[in-house]
DNA sequence: CATGAATGAGACTTCATTCAT
DNA sequence: CATGAATGAAGTCTCATTCAT
């Protein structure tokens, strides 16, 4: 437990609590993916973050504190994500890049089992569904602000229900991925690269489709 | 489940297992979409099968085996449904029945929280995953088979390429309705039908896309 | 663990769970008055009970379900002391019974540190409250029903207001007895004896009191 | 705990930690009435006196040994109590008042609730059975004198016999009613005041009863 | 073939107490 | 003198699984 290595480094006292709050955070997302939700228990999050079990309940009130923490941390990089998009390809190369980190499972991001799994354990959590549904929609009504704003710098018009059906399916497309993803590991990256194409150019050729 | 047999009617003696087996196989799937894939304990489906719970073990080697066998009972049903498939609008409208079991879960189909969950495990389940792998290649194959016969139909031609990304399209976006209609079960009817037409038209739509 | 000595009887099988459930009051009791009611774990009773932690669960739904379910057995004792009840005397001797009871801690009546800590457990636990009014309640009830009748058999009237004062006194009074049991065991019989005599004959002296 | 005070201020050095002392008992005293002798932690303590946990070891070795600390200051109390007591009519009163104190759980006294847990307690805890047995004998005695005195007054003469039994009734009357203040928090007011007066004039009338 | 009582491990969580700062 | 982060043991309760009947 060395200070320098992988420890408090003893400097800036007054975010040492949030520093613990990440160590947590990262060690339960590690066992979540590792484990599944059920399956990681707090002795392990607390084992992989290395405290005692208790002290993690100075941080978070319960395990499922956690997990609405680890949304909300995901919201926040959705959004950063989003807030930066640029064209049009921009938007493709970001779907093949989130793909890659659904199936790689990189902790850091967001992995595509643990997505389901909240996903799935929304349906009896109430307070995670709560996060669920404003972490969606909150970034629902961002994207959709760019993709307006990209059809006006065409000078093309799109009507709002239109606007939605394109939402939906984008959607939709893009946590299929997800399921994709774990389902089926192996799929050659070029496939995945043309039906991310295939989606995003339909979607956002705005005026051919806007009379569907 | 015919209301004669659901106790120990001694008529055909040799797959009365078989039937014990559907027996316990269906209360599960209840108890799984009901509660959970965790929550539901075994004494839960023992007494929603009607038995006791130490019965469950001469037809299940444990709880896992159980979730193994219903996976490969919903290859059975995907495979049939494929089969019976008809034309591009019956398809439209099979995906609208879908998700609307999805989203309410008829224990007859699976339902969307359980779907999830069962794909997450496969991350962590080596059997479970190759259960879903098999089934989804074998109903791939299946679907693929029927978009060229359609084709044919209308002497289309399709190349395997573009057949391939349209596969994943469609997989994709079914896929993720399931989680849609988890993560926001209170779509506007006509909004997911609306979607669903765009890809399916979209998809199928053999000629105009096939440079894709 | 010999069938014959303090276990099963191999004999009636059908009421097993209902000699379950009274060792495990049974050893329940005992660790509450040996412990207190906080400081007696599950774990304790289970092992004063010879079996396991897990296994009081099937025959209670709580630790707090065990309380009440001791407060409704010695409802049931109450109520049958009192139906028996005959004489004013009778009841002076009965009185110094139960103080005796008290004092000496026999796990098998009601023991005076238990009826405290049941009595203070109330205010924090509304289901453990409930079963006490109840019990209070009836047993009230019955005692006035039996002051009437001893009243009646004299030719005496008694009021009812003048009946629910000496009622409450009463009451007061031998509950009481508990506390002065608690703190000071180690008074001389013949002082609780006078102490009894002077409550019981001052309040069941109709005619003289009845105006007060 | 004057408002001036809650601080560090360095005015008379030398009992500083007295004040802590006080300031933590009272917090203690806070605590355990709203929520319980076992439930109210120390962390909930230190909160309530405005205190960081560790401290309050500083002034007391164990939780424990607060509660001790508590009974110790309720005798004194309790002596104040009866060495301001007047007339016959006086004693009734203050039995109203304290019935009060006891039903609605006025912090600057005992609540009965705390009452009947403490009591409890010292059937496992020697060191506050010896507290309690302490304070119940010193105003025991301080009480006899009083009624010993009132009697003087009138010229009377009471026997040694007779005045501990009335002692031991009315001592095992007023602890009733914490018993009875928590079972039945609704009792007509009209009702106890009643049976107060009942109990005080039955014990207090010398004449009329010292032969019982 | 069938039961369901019993086990034992392990889940989450709380808390009195200590100690580096 | 004071803090509050940290620990570790213990608490209640659940549940997959076994086995005597």
């Amino acid at each position: 437990m060395s200070a320098r290595l992988n420890d408090t480094e003893a400097c800036d006292p007054k975010d040492r609590g949030q520093q613990q709050r990440e160590r947590i955070l990262y060690a339960a997302k590690r066992c979540f993916i590792d484990n599944g939700f059920h399956a990681a228990s707090m002795a392990n999050i607390a084992e992989t973050a290395g405290i005692s079990a208790g002290l993690i309940y100075r941080y978070f009130e319960s395990k499922s504190a956690i997990v609405q923490a680890i949304i909300e941390g995901q919201l926040v990089e959705r959004q950063e994500s989003i807030a930066s998009l640029q064209s049009e390809q921009d938007l493709a190369e970001r779907l093949q890049e989130l793909y890659r980190a659904w199936r790689d499972g990189d902790a850091s991001v967001m992995n595509a089992a643990l997505f389901l799994e909240m996903t799935a354990e929304a349906t009896r959590d109430e307070r995670i569904a709560a996060a669920l549904a404003n972490a969606d929609r909150s970034c629902g009504d961002q994207f959709m602000a760019w993709v307006r704003k990209r059809a006006g710098a065409r000078a093309a018009f799109v009507d709002e229900h239109s606007l939605r059906v394109r939402e939906l399916v984008l959607l939709a497309f893009i946590e299929g991925l997800a399921v994709r993803a774990v389902r089926e590991p192996d799929y050659d990256p070029e496939l995945v690269a043309a039906a991310i194409r295939c989606v995003t150019e339909t979607l956002l050729d705005v005026d051919s489709r806007s009379a569907a």
